[in-house]
DNA sequence: GAAACAATTCGTAATAGTTACGATTGTAAT
DNA sequence: ATTACAATCGTAACTATTACGAATTGTTTC
């Protein structure tokens, strides 16, 4: 995902064009790595002071929709990050403290697909968490 | 982990054996998957109507402490289950509508050992989700 | 088995993250 | 510019969880 497929997308789904969206993307397309729903909130209210949560929520959970978005859970949280660069199915190593990701080509579910035994599976989850360098020193 | 282990830890380790301390590690016992604080909550109610969440919530994490229980994080909410029996570091399918395990023998951190770059692995975690043969059908 | 002490629980309030909604504002198309 | 409707604000509601003083209960010791 970039910045311009983003608008593009947004555009050519009818949403409209407003300053706070075009922020929004501009500012995950900036720093990729996963923030929380707060995070995001804090620093968008330093150009626009009277913001709501229902802007930042609805726009987040538009996004996610969109593809322009991926989340995860973590410590209680929803954390957002700009979608990962080619459609390609992968996980990540998440700095606990950050947020910071890096890719993990692996994906643990081709050693296990003779396994399931009495259930369908409908999806997975495989995250390795850490600290990066900047957080560990 | 088994009832008696469970409720022997209690009594080695100083805290107290009540009534509802013991129904909860049985309730574990006897339904051995994921459950949440409110489906303990309520399953507990039948027995001691003016159960509060503090004795919930606390002792759930007490137990999860002492190793009685094991718990994961699923749609927003804390789910717990009975330690699996044996130690051995382990992965689970998790049946999304009832709570249901199925153990993983498989861990994918060893396929991974390699990747680490710039970060230092805290942790992991593996879960596959899906329908169990009774929600399914 | 009674007293003393401390852990446990209740009742309830507070907190955090998220969702929801009527009224108002803003965007884009004609 | 006018119209139509999406987006936003301001705020309230909701859910899961945590917290705390007061009352109760379990355990220990005599």
């Amino acid at each position: 995902m970039n910045t311009e497929t983003a608008l593009e997308l947004l555009k050519n789904k009818g949403y409209k064009y407003t300053g706070k969206r075009e922020k929004i993307v501009t500012m995950f397309a900036d720093e990729t790595r996963y923030m929380s729903a707060r995070e995001v909130m804090e620093y968008m209210q330093i150009e626009y002071p009277g913001l709501s949560f229902d802007t930042i929520y609805r726009n987040l959970t538009l996004f996610e929709e969109l593809g322009i978005l991926e989340s995860t859970e973590l410590k209680g949280e929803k954390q957002f990050r700009f979608s990962c660069p080619g459609s390609d199915h992968h996980h990540h190593i998440i700095c606990t403290l950050c947020g910071k990701t890096q890719k993990i080509e692996l994906c643990p579910m081709h050693a296990v697909l003779g396994t399931p035994d009495g259930f369908t599976i409908t999806g997975h989850k495989f995250e390795i968490y850490g600290l990066c360098d900047q957080c560990e020193s």
